[in-house]
DNA sequence: TTGAAAGCGCTAACAG
DNA sequence: CTGTTAGCGCTTTCAA
């Protein structure tokens, strides 16, 4: 560590004013029991010597620090670059911090980050699970310290506490249904996880809409990817080699979207007439698809907006706590080419 | 704010084994002060009793907080998401924390963001700036308090420190003459800053290849978008229906890309026919456009990593200090059909 | 409305 | 190798 310029204090300002330390801990924090004539001596001092509170001093004596914990799983996607967003806009509006944690889909990570916040770093946090995680003692471990804990998109039902997400289940039924509608007879449903609260969902209403229209399930239309980029890309490719017309897909994450293209160029079929194409997806640049891609689009923002603000809150109100709820930001199918106008 | 639940403290831990509370301390730290078995009895205990020590005590005591602070324009952006991603496994790696702070391009949040660095929340900080950032005040005044910086991407050339870049002018210059190689005789040059670094450069590399080719520079081949995402896309469309066969596009950052096929549909100007495309963008999505995008890739995630660590190995190291300095990480120039083959 | 004093939980000399 | 003693800079009773 290199030395650090040494900083004022608000020790040195109540000796340059003849006031004590506490008076002038309380003015600049603006308590109502200081008088107005001696706040703005010591605001104009503040300004004049450009004096800045050590957060850390402040947060060891007022036992809070104002950051608040953002866990997911990864970055390079746009539903969270947007959730990110939402988040941080909340948070440079209430005065927070926020703490950035990415536990790359893997459990262990998750629960080292989680350990970490046990130690009093953050007032809150905000997550959204790995795929991995099916356990949640790392998380009640939490909860027990007492640190109030929002869920967003990939939430664990078994955990008590507020969870923002969008009508998974339903999107699901109706990008399907919508699939059956424009002829398909057999429909692939690809996903990365068997566990994920979300993709659980969003299987269960795919279901649901084969079980309405009188489509069977069969297991080996489900299709699992796993860690193993170019097996999964050859299975698929299997898979889509036998399939007949009438054949649909729904790709239950965005980066399933493209190594779906991907293996049509390659196989040499078409979108839509061979084959169409769903996909949750919130990347602009679904409609520039060839061709343009049908997607079901998540208000991830909003999503990212709500849960955070539902911290702040329960964060900042004494007679505010988190419930054991589901909030629910409905998503949008928007229907493009891949799937027949 | 709440009252948390009482945590464990080291003094509870020393009176426990009955040694001293430095002693735990070091032990904890893994001291060389300290006999391997009283650092074994007080890890079990530690262990046992599940003990996590309160960083905002350390930070105090240390004066160094082991977290860096990030400052970007957005996120929703393949670069930005992509560079986090490199800073946070550096991060990771070696114990630090990421606050991260979202500029929106604009100076005055920027300026409030670095403003709250001088507290000493950050041990150092990797920025890169916003759009509207042209002077550096608030940047000297935080290297001032001893506060390490690192640029990465958009770097003000005026600030003595270390910055981690691409070869923006070269991969510029290359891009644009295979434009007129590929028989491209004008050439728009789409940006939305006069003044950012990344776009300066850029734009020199474009201006360069003119000139090795014989093409004569026009201002009114200079494409700057602005804020009102509609008027500049009414302008673009004006631009584009007034030109000629042999037109060429070069789009300098990745959000620009979109609106340009958009504009050729809209427009039914055939992309590599009409006008041909090739933008800066580290959107996978760009190889399943239509038609494929030929870009210019950054190592975004490399840039990130390497910005990260230099900026760790100037906290860690006592005899290392950041240097006035530019890496630079190259891009690729990656070919596809929105050029002639 | 202001101030004195006792921490918050840990680190950092310095002694022993 | 271990302990003692001061803080770090701010917050927070509690008195005045």
């Amino acid at each position: 560590m290199k030395e650090k310029i040494n900083n004022l204090t608000i020790k040195m300002l109540a000796k340059e004013l003849g006031l004590s330390v506490s008076t002038i801990s309380k003015a600049i924090r603006d308590s109502h029991e200081i008088s107005d004539g001696t706040k703005e001596r010591v605001n104009a001092l503040v300004q004049k010597l450009n004096y800045i509170p050590n957060p850390y001093a402040s947060s060891l004596g007022s036992r809070n620090s104002k950051t608040i914990g953002v866990v997911l799983p990864e970055v390079t996607d746009s539903f969270f670059a947007q959730a990110i967003n939402g988040i941080e806009c909340v948070a440079q509006e209430n005065g927070y911090h926020v703490l950035i944690y990415l536990s790359h889909e893997n459990f262990e990570k998750e629960k080292k980050i989680l350990k970490d916040f046990e130690s009093g770093r953050v007032d809150g946090v905000l997550i959204s699970v790995a795929k991995e995680t099916i356990q949640h003692c790392h998380i009640d471990a939490l909860m027990d310290k007492a640190v109030p804990i929002v869920f967003f998109d990939r939430v664990m039902d078994e955990v008590t506490t507020a969870k923002i997400i969008t009508n998974d289940y339903e999107s699901a039924r109706l990008a399907t249904e919508h699939l059956i509608k424009k002829g398909c007879n057999r429909i692939l449903f690809l996903s990365f996880s068997h566990t994920l609260s979300i993709i659980c969902k969003r299987l269960a209403g795919y279901k649901k809409a084969l079980l309405d229209n009188q489509l069977k399930y069969a297991d080996n239309n489900i299709l699992t990817f796993g860690n193993d980029a170019k097996k999964d890309y050859l299975l698929l490719q299997k898979k889509l080699k036998s399939a007949s017309k009438g054949v649909g897909i729904l790709a239950s994450v965005e980066k399933l979207a493209l190594p779906i293209y991907q293996a049509c160029e390659d196989l040499q079929l078409s979108i839509p007439e061979d084959i169409q194409v769903i996909s949750f997806s919130n990347s602009d640049s679904a409609a520039f698809l060839h061709p343009p891609l049908t997607t079901i689009t998540q208000p991830a923002f909003e999503i990212g907006k709500t849960a955070a603000s539902l911290l702040v809150k329960a964060l900042e109100r004494r007679n505010f706590e988190l419930r054991n709820e589901e909030i629910i930001v409905p998503s949008t199918l928007v229907v493009r080419k891949s799937t027949i106008g």
